[in-house]
DNA sequence: AGAATAGTGTCTGTCAGACAGTATCGC
DNA sequence: GCGATACTGTCTGACAGACACTATTCT
């Protein structure tokens, strides 16, 4: 009978908020070994005695970065082999999860661990393990859906005008869009729920929609 | 210190082949506990000291199954948690795999283990664990990607007619085509590549086709 | 009034579905 | 010739991109 050895099970998770026209990912500077004091996507070994399912210990890592509960946690891919963590043979499954924009200063700040956002399309730091390329992969997901017509309603407020969905969709895909054929697609779309009230801006107010309950990203 | 409970890591693969207008999926009768004698998709323990990647596990799991190097196996998503297999808290990562419908005898039989071709859509078994959802998944997935216009060509002959693509792709979505729009999409495709060779048929021969160099599904 | 933003109307080229028509084989 | 299958041509309605136009607010 051979020994039995173990892998290491890990979640990571890219943390995407639009804001100000960049489509941004949290990153956290590691306190521990492996890879202390360098740059990487927030991750943490499975714990089977706490965590229900992958997706749970996903949402219990993030819950020490962020105050709030997160609207959308979903599977991108997995990440596996002897060497891409110095501890030996590891899994780690990547989750991508959405921020709404309101919320982008619910960060948990302690003083072990810096955490900061980054342009998600050009990150300014390099990143630990194989997080640039777990990144790029989150990155893909998220544009492959949002390019086949999915609505990216999670990154928005509550309540939200078309030209912000608009410019949200628009940073997420990297290219500006026709805004009279954007609104016409809106138009057929069950997802969207137009309330009776609008946005007093600087200029004329805009019309403010809500997600259907239905809504699944 | 806690002591660590290690998760039990195993890979599923639904390995898919059409032939005679039905999606075909490979089912196996199990022959150890748990869930001895039950059917279900064929899967193993992931082997850190002989696998190299979770993709590499699958291919070695499928390897004892089939006698033919496969053309694509890739990831669906994970299924984990407490409850789904009665070992333990488990993490199992679900592949799908395509095998040529000409390669569709190539099963390795053996006297422990019964394999059997069964239809995709409709199972004739009830499967072990929860690989009736894994199923889903996996199908779900194959027919999202061919929705979208990949070329599902690893599950043809090498050569093969524009017919016998419809007739695949057709059999993938569940509906039929319009001859003339299909072709006219192929044509702009630069996934195809036409041959100077043609099937001898019972009617009128059909030019013969190949996939590109380039080509990934 | 003028600037800025919200929202609508119209034109046009593209393209997918529908379907008819032609081509080439076996019998 | 006739049936069967391969392959092509044409029509048409739907729709996306482009862009001009109207509407409503603030200064």
């Amino acid at each position: 009978m051979l020994e039995i050895i173990y892998p290491l099970v890990s979640v990571d998770v890219a943390l995407f908020c639009v804001d100000a026209e960049r489509l941004q990912v949290l990153v956290v500077k590691r306190a521990h070994e492996p890879a202390a004091r360098q740059w990487a996507l927030p991750g943490g070994i499975l714990k089977p005695h706490l965590d229900k399912s992958l997706e749970a210990a996903a949402r219990r890592v993030l819950a020490h970065k962020v105050s709030v509960e997160l609207p959308l946690v979903d599977e991108v891919c997995t990440f596996s082999g002897p060497d891409r963590d110095p501890r030996g043979w590891s899994v780690s499954v990547l989750f991508y999860a959405l921020l709404p924009r309101d919320k982008i200063n619910a960060l948990v700040r302690n003083k072990v661990e810096a955490l900061e956002w980054s342009n998600a399309s050009a990150p300014g730091h390099r990143l630990a393990f194989d997080h640039d390329h777990q990144l790029a992969a989150a990155v893909k997901k998220l544009r492959t859906k949002v390019e086949a017509g999915k609505l990216p309603l999670h990154l928005l407020s509550e309540k939200f005008t078309l030209t912000q969905l608009q410019r949200t969709v628009e940073t997420i895909l990297g290219r500006s869009l026709d805004k009279s054929s954007f609104r016409r697609q809106l138009k057929s779309s069950s997802d969207l729920v137009e309330l009776d009230e609008y946005e007093r801006g600087t200029q004329r107010p805009a019309q403010l929609f809500r997600a259907s309950e239905g809504f699944s990203f």
